[in-house]
RNA sequence: GGGUGAUUAGCUCAGUUGGCUAGAGCGCUUCCCUUACAAGGAAGAAGUCACAGGUUCGAGUCCUGUAUCACCCA
């Protein structure tokens, strides 16, 4: 085999098919729970099916593979649990919509089943493209255990879980206001409903007041309203106590317009007293008297249940005004029946005109609750549902319990009970749950401390459906473990463990029927680290796995869904389901907003895999995750004619966001176009052949594939001399500048005649050094100092410098072939977690060139497979602080001396003659490092005495004490602007130092290694400028 | 309304317990296709660290306030 089969550039796609064909025979992602190690463990968040990965997904999975493959190499019994989640209302969403695109049916035409089925054909589908989107960027999940959330192990948890929060009863079925979607006709948790900001109005109403029987008084309060629709539903006004001009009307009647409804004047505290002047918008906007509606408004209702108020619900599911639905008294507001809600407001605003009780209009911004699919406004709907009562001790106290004490606040109290959460009995897991950045505790903190119930029930058909059968007014006694019955009212519940046959038959002839609905999709992704592993069996796998250790996730899974996993396993487990909480950055689009599907901005992994490859994208990705800052990602555009990349057009979509431009011209092939992905997203350019779908890129890749590409070629010409064998009669000779008789480290067996050059010296510490920061910053989950601090390390000290200086000697020099094949080795290692597939590649050439690679202080056992390869473990016996020393001094000399090459426009292949002034106990410094000097600077020779003088016709540069003369540059004018310049600058540090030290608090107070050091850097810029004064006035 | 974060070079961002004469990548200028890499090499220009105070020998970093932007929760 030869070095030729590495290409001089490198190709990501066919190394990754190759590398990934590789791990697949070794089964080299597989765990089991009885092998060797301490465990340690991640479970995906599941991607939804609903919709293909984004570059969310990519960022998210990425940082979860370094830490899985590094903790694998670490020597841990690694296990990533992968899987994809049903997404209830989303997914049903999408189908339905594609559905009724498709054939013009809606998802009533078809039966339960048969709908649940076309469901299930998406699911499969994208189940795949997702899992063939994570294969493709290399994530090391173990594939075998694949889960879905409504595959039969994951659903037997479900049944398992409901089953004993129904008998515990800590689910209960519950009349209340919920937020109704009247666009899907759903119920929505709080946090699936958006605040939106709209323009809108308060109406102000003229109510009659009138007595118990309904004579008017002739008197009329006004009532102010966002919403005058809901006026049919009114009960009452309310009217705050405090309020004196207006208390006086409590204990009175009004006579509700349209409807003639008869209804009380209550006072309550809640109203706002009218202030004109206040800053409080609403006491701006306020006239006293509060219209009362407890079945359209979450506050009303509270008033209502205050006062004993009747409860109407003038609404239908879908939105309409109705008088099916518990509205009996409609009046004379059968005009308004059967209309939307839009409508219904505008017909009411005009019968208050046209009969004068129409005050004021006045104009009112204000924030209104949007469903977060279906984007229409929420309707506040009256309903029965199930409910989780999460702020129950043993679920949010619990949660609260767990928190890392360091990372807990002093709590504000909680509004849901009097007791103090932390002090409840002690459990496992107490006080270990930490989250990375620590600030997020907060956020998870003030969840559990405001907590509301979770409203569970959806009225969906894609779910699980909730085991609980329903009668109203018959009473069934089952005696079995496996059913547990509530009875609320004159209605019992039966909720059953299984689908078990016998049981099933029993309630059916008893006349009870199963609820309809399914669960809320986060109760089954509340318990994925326990479903994944097989609870409620007793599985090795839990034993091992449950809790995990590392959540990787965004901020906004906290309180959606990282409370409710802590809760759940807590409760049906006794423990954690982790220990680490990693929040991670969001990624948005170059212009700042977020990459959503409507918008076409988001970006598919498998187009940056195509443009940059997974390894490219990987890294890059790893180096943008800071601890703060969310991630701007410009998207740019392939030409599918060219292949070329460019920044497309950008317009406005009209709601106030910029999208690329559904057509696009290629600025490359005159007069051909493409459509965009904003294009594809929303119909509104048809790919053809002429003008086909253009892929995304982004140009901030590049960074990780040029890497990928230095790191290549890098190794290439490393193992490029490696395979030479040094010539058999040449002399073993010595690496510039070694020091005979010290070979610090060479083990014996291993040790040649050559001794370590200083260079060699100086790359094992940087090594040694980096391979240790690199542990530290993984382990703290930061993953740019990571990826930084290994550019760094390989671009700029293993390339620009150390491979520069070895080139002349590496052919024959035992020794430095040895310390640079350990520097490639410890390398790979290290970047592996990262780039996972070009190192895998490297370093099966590395094992065929060089299957030796030992040197004592480094432990590096190998294996045929970098992915099962162990992690490095290095002593600090290598660290080598005059090593780095000499090293630096070497290095700036070099510097100094390219500076001149480039003032005098010396082109790099010319030689140079360079003599030096250097005091005797510098000449000890430099003198090892001299043929390096002169390898990198490129010189034919070069001389050291203590009293040089400048030859004629030389540049003179200055470092520190010692004068450099480059020979042979006769240019007086240009030579005197050059110096000037230098003397300038060094003169400007000059001034800086001397100010620090000339500040008596300074030399008297700053720790004295600091004004020790300052004084150094004083006179070493001294010399430097005495020495290019008084070359400025030989010239 | 409550919370969190951001504001550093033309752009995108680092900067860990205060020690900085403030860094990186891209872009820009000049030179170089030197037998690993032009997805490259050498050299360079470029910043009142949002603003105003304070603490300190010393502030990009800590404290207080202001402005602007973003996100989360109500």
């Amino acid at each position: 085999m030869t070095n030729s089969e590495l290409a001089t550039t490198y190709a990501p796609k066919e190394v990754e098919s190759q590398i990934t064909d590789r791990w697949n025979e070794a089964g080299a992602f597989a765990a089991s729970p009885d092998a060797a190690g301490e465990s340690y463990a991640i479970v995906i968040p599941p991607p939804n099916v609903t919709a293909a990965l984004h570059m969310g997904h990519a960022l998210n999975n990425t940082l979860q593979d370094i830490l899985i493959r590094y903790h694998r190499m670490a020597g841990r019994n690694a296990l990533w649990m992968p899987g994809t989640d049903h997404a209830g209302i989303a997914t049903q969403t999408v189908v339905e919509k594609r559905v009724f695109e498709e054939e013009g049916k809606r998802r009533t035409d078809f039966e339960r089943d048969e709908f649940v089925g076309k469901i299930q054909a998406w699911k499969d589908q994208y189940e795949k493209h997702i899992t063939d989107q994570l294969k493709a960027m290399g994530c090391s999940c173990d594939w075998d255990r694949q889960r879905f959330t409504m595959d039969p192990t994951c659903t037997k948890a479900v049944r398992e879980a409901f089953f004993r929060l129904f008998k515990d009863e800590l689910i209960y079925r519950g009349k209340r206001l919920v937020n109704w979607d009247p666009a899907t006709q759903t119920a929505l948790a709080d946090d699936e409903v958006e605040a939106c900001d709209i323009d809108g109005s308060f109406w102000y109403l003229d109510y009659p007041v009138c007595d118990e029987q309904g004579n008017l008084t002739g008197e009329q309060v006004t009532v102010a309203t966002t919403r005058p629709e809901t006026m049919l539903g009114d009960t009452a006004v309310a009217v705050n106590p405090n309020d004196l001009p207006h208390a006086k009307y409590i204990g009175q009647y009004v006579k509700l317009p349209i409807v003639n409804r008869i209804i009380p004047i209550v006072g309550d505290d809640y109203v706002v007293t009218p202030d004109p002047n206040s800053s409080d918008e609403k006491a701006k906007f306020a006239s006293g008297f509060l219209k009362v509606t407890p079945a359209h408004d979450p506050n009303d209702w509270e008033i209502g249940l205050r006062h004993q108020l009747e409860v109407i619900n003038v609404m239908a599911p879908d939105g309409s005004i109705s008088d099916k639905h518990g509205w009996s008294d409609v009046g004379d507001a059968g005009f308004i029946l059967g209309q939307s809600r839009e409508k219904a407001s505008k017909a009411i605003v005009q019968w208050f005109k046209e009969n004068g009780q129409l005050a004021e209009v006045r104009p009112y911004r204000h924030s209104v609750g949007h469903s977060y699919r279906s984007h229409v406004p929420v309707e506040p709907y009256l309903s029965d549902q199930w409910y989780v009562k999460v702020t129950d001790q043993r679920l949010a106290g619990a949660a609260l319990g767990a928190m890392a004490k360091d990372q807990r606040a002093e709590s504000e109290g909680c509004v849901w009970t009097d007791d103090n959460p932390f002090e409840q009995a002690p459990q496992q897991g107490d006080g270990e749950l930490t989250f990375y950045p620590p600030r997020y505790a907060k956020t998870f903190q003030m969840w559990h401390e405001n907590l509301r119930d979770w409203c569970i029930s959806r009225q969906l058909w894609w779910g699980h459906r909730i085991p609980v059968w329903t009668s109203t007014g018959r009473h069934l006694e089952l005696n079995s473990d496996l059913a547990c019955s509530q009875t609320f009212g004159d209605q019992q519940f039966i909720c059953l463990k299984t689908d078990d046959a016998d049981l099933m038959r029993q309630l059916e002839k008893a006349g009870f029927v199963q609820d309809s609905d399914v669960l809320d999709t986060w109760f089954s992704s509340a318990l994925w680290p326990m479903s994944t592993m097989g609870w409620p069996e007793q599985t090795a796998e839990l034993e091992t796995w449950n809790p995990s250790n590392t959540l990787c996730t965004a901020r906004e899974i906290i309180t959606l869904w990282v409370s409710r996993m802590v809760m759940f396993n807590r409760y049906l487990r006794g423990c954690l389901p982790f220990t680490d909480v990693f929040i991670h950055a969001m990624i948005q689009d170059g212009h700042g907003q977020k990459m959503s599907k409507s918008l076409g901005n988001g970006v598919d992994p498998f187009d940056i895999i195509h443009s940059h490859g997974a390894d490219g994208m990987r890294f890059t990705l790893a180096s943008m995750t800071t601890q703060t800052q969310d991630v701007r990602l410009t998207v740019d555009m392939v030409c599918p004619h060219t292949g070329k990349m460019f920044t497309p057009k950008y317009v406005g979509d009209g709601r106030g966001h910029k999208v690329a431009a559904a057509i696009q011209d290629s600025p490359f092939a005159k007069g051909k176009q493409m459509v965009s992905s904003y294009g594809m997203a929303t119909g509104k350019a048809k790919p053809t052949d002429a003008m086909p779908v253009a892929r995304n890129t982004s140009e901030k890749f590049d960074v990780g594939r040029n890497f990928a590409n230095k790191l290549w070629n890098a190794v290439r010409f490393a193992l490029s001399n490696l395979e030479k064998t040094p010539a058999p009669g040449s002399p073993p000779g010595s690496p510039p500048g070694s020091t005979p008789g010290s070979t610090p480290g060479i083990a014996p067996g291993t040790a040649t005649e050559d001794s370590l050059g200083v260079a060699d010296r100086w790359i094992l510490s940087r090594l040694t050094q980096v391979a240790a920061a690199t542990e530290k910053a993984i382990l703290n989950y930061e993953f740019k100092p990571y990826a930084d601090g290994l550019y760094d390390f390989i671009w700029r000290e293993v390339c620009d410098w150390y491979i520069e200086a070895i080139k002349p000697t590496v052919a024959n020099n035992r020794t430095q072939r040895k310390v640079l094949s350990v520097v490639l080795d410890v390398t790979l290692r290290l970047l592996h977690p990262a780039m996972p597939y070009i190192t895998e590649k490297l370093w099966e050439r590395l094992n065929e060139v060089v299957p030796d690679r030992t040197l004592e202080g480094f432990e590096l056992p190998v294996h045929e497979l970098l992915v099962k390869t162990a992690w490095p473990k290095i002593s600090d016996q290598w660290v080598d602080p005059q090593a780095e020393q000499t090293f630096a001094l070497m290095n700036n000399l070099v510097t100094a001396i390219r500076q001149v090459r480039t003032s005098y426009k010396i082109p790099p292949r010319q030689k140079l003659v360079v003599t030096a002034k250097v005091s005797a106990s510098l000449q000890d410094q430099i003198l090892p490092s001299v043929d390096v000097l002169q390898t990198l600077a490129s010189l034919e020779s070069f001389a050291l005495s203590e009293s040089g003088v400048a030859p004629q016709g030389a540049a003179v540069t200055v470092v520190g004490e010692i004068e450099l003369y480059v020979h042979d540059l006769v240019d007086a004018e240009a030579e005197k602007d050059r110096l000037g310049k230098l003397i300038e600058h060094v003169q400007k540090s000059i001034q800086t130092l001397q100010g620090r030290l000339s500040n008596e608090s300074y030399t008297a107070k700053a720790p004295a290694h600091l004004v020790e050091q300052t004084r150094g850097q004083l006179s070493d810029k001294q010399s430097e400028l005495a020495s290019l004064e008084q070359q400025l006035q030989v010239l």
